[in-house]
RNA sequence: GGGUCGGUAGCUCAGUCGGUAGAGCAGCGGACUUUUAAUCCGUUGGUCCCGAGUUCGAAUCUCGGCCGACCCA
């Protein structure tokens, strides 16, 4: 509990419409009936619609079909003795006839009042309308949740931006596509699990507490433990703790949860976002890579029953061989003009990446050509493809190339013109990795926000054996931008961060 | 950080030349026993984002600020 003065409950907006229903609500309490939870739901507007949508009215009529359902109500179309109330559950939509005939005068009279949002219950038989729409005839009929603030408007639904991202539950209740998002979002996610598990991973959770932020190049949270009167970060990435299960001899892990990054937002940046990352003994890059792009297949046929999609109205098809290029190789390929001796020239470099209008940040040869891929290739790259030979100034934790000790073997898999995946043969050579942590500890010394930390306790990890390694994470929120055909990480992110209101 | 567009009723939006606020939906009252965004009649509802300025008079023009969207870096 905090020990500040308690607060008053902050001022929420009101209007004559949510004092009317306050109003109505008064009158219901009077009753001493309100807000009953003893009504039992049997059924589902999706299932009814699923078993019954196709009988005949006469044989509903002849058989009649005892049902309960509830939900909340979207639409209501009162005339004088009769109406007709659709209501929405998670299934769906179903309409209600409701007659005072059939539920009595006075239910009739009271339901003449209820409005739209209002969460009610209702048992009754099935039966057709006069156009052949499934419906329940209504024979008794419950208010269950009174609703007083009113939903937008029923035609035109939730358009504000902002108040889409905000008020998330209002969203959800007027748009089918949200729900669907986060539905296939949900089926996204267990797919990936379903397959890492499948193929012998053990599914685990590491801190998100960092007492020495690591695993990636980005500036963290920080907070503070009490107790332990410390500087506690929260987790830029897992990947230093997955390490340290390998070496426990977990040869196969993977954890999907949240990383935190103390940045800028973004269409494709959200200060907290979703990883999977996964580390397989006696693997190396090259296998990381048929790895993930089955599991990317596998993820699109499991949510969309499909390989080949529209992403932002362009065909996407992951069904193809992921293309395979290095730094250099991409920049030629949206650049034929620029030959490797122009790359292997350090100066023209800089002035090429001047030329396409960034700002140059000093570093080697590797890290030039890798910031004028950044600049001239990378948002070209519509279909999948892995990058790979980074610098391995750029790449503090992965294993140099056996072949050009300048470069790592690691990749990037870039689809739509962003990054999706990065992976690499880990670096298992404690000595290495202790000078390379040194190497970011000058870097942070002379101002670089993002340089990692000299990481004791992993190095003595590595000192006892690491075998050889290879890991890879993947950003769960651009695919499931992908997947789902969504512009923007806020659309993906059910509660995305939001200025404070 | 720069540019463009926007902020008016609970929601979606109009608002002319600067002349004192409009529609549809929602709400409220009434009619209506097969509607489909039901319909029909009546009706309530406004810090025109905030502040300053110009003016007899500002939703409207000017300046500053806040918030949002998009584009650029």
């Amino acid at each position: 509990m905090s020990n500040t003065e308690p607060q008053a409950a902050p001022q929420q907006d009101e209007n004559h419409i949510i004092a009317e229903r306050r109003q109505k609500l008064a009158e219901w309490r009077q009753t001493g009936a309100a807000f009953p939870n003893d009504f039992q739901r049997q059924n589902t507007a999706g299932k009814l619609l699923e078993v019954y949508g196709d009988k005949a009215a006469e044989v509903l009529e002849a058989t009649p079909v005892e049902v309960s359902v509830a939900g909340r109500i979207m639409l209501k179309r009162v005339m004088g003795k009769a109406s007709f109330v659709t209501i929405q559950d998670l299934s769906g939509r179903i309409q209600l006839y409701v007659t005072k005939e059939h539920v009595g005068e006075e239910v009739y009279t009271a339901f003449k009042h209820w409005d739209i949002g209002d969460i009610v219950g209702a048992i009754g038989t099935l039966m057709k309308t006069r156009t052949g729409e499934l419906s329940i005839k209504v024979t008794g009929f419950r208010l269950l949740t009174k609703s007083l603030r009113p939903l937008p408007d029923k035609f035109h639904g939730l358009t504000g931006v902002e108040l889409k991202y905000r008020q998330r539950y209002v969203d959800l209740i007027m748009n089918e596509e949200t729900r669907f998002t986060f539905t296939a979002r949900s089926r996204i996610v267990q797919s990936i699990r379903n397959y890492m598990c499948h193929h012998g991973f053990l599914e685990v959770e590491t801190p998100m507490l960092h007492p020495i932020p690591g695993g990636a190049a980005a500036k963290p949270f920080t907070t503070h433990h009490n107790a332990l009167d410390m500087k506690m970060y929260l987790r830029i990435a897992p990947e230093l703790y997955l390490k340290r299960l390998v070496v426990g001899g977990f040869e196969k892990v993977f954890e999907v949860n949240r990383n935190f990054r103390n940045e800028g937002l973004s269409p494709r940046h959200n200060p907290e976002f979703t990883m999977m990352e996964f580390y397989e003994a006696y693997a190396d890059y090259k296998s990381l890579m048929d790895f993930t792009e089955g599991l990317l297949r596998h993820a699109a046929r499991e949510s969309l029953n499909a390989e080949t999609f529209d992403y932002q109205g362009r065909e996407l098809d992951l069904s193809k061989p992921f293309h395979r290029l290095s730094i250099c190789q991409a920049i030629q390929k949206y650049h034929p003009d620029i030959t490797d001796a122009q790359l292997a020239d350090g100066d023209w470099v800089v002035q090429k990446i001047e030329a396409c209008g960034e700002k140059v940040k000093p570093g080697g040869l590797g890290s030039l050509q890798l910031q004028l891929f950044e600049a001239c290739a990378e948002a070209r790259l519509w279909e999948p493809t892995f990058i790979i030979d980074y610098p391995v100034e750029v790449s503090p934790l992965a294993r140099k190339s056996d072949k050009n000790p300048d470069i790592t073997e690691r990749f990037e898999l870039f689809i739509v013109g962003r990054e999706i995946a990065n992976g690499f043969s880990e670096l298992n050579d404690a000595e290495d990795q202790a000078a390379r942590f040194l190497e970011q500890v000058k870097a942070k010394d002379a101002g670089d926000e993002e340089a990692m930390y000299y990481d004791a306790d992993y190095i003595r990890a590595l000192e006892y054996g690491l075998p050889p390694t290879g890991g890879c994470g993947i950003g769960i929120d651009r695919l499931v931008m992908l997947l789902t055909d969504s512009p923007a990480i806020r659309d993906v992110i059910l509660f995305p961060q939001m200025r404070p209101e």
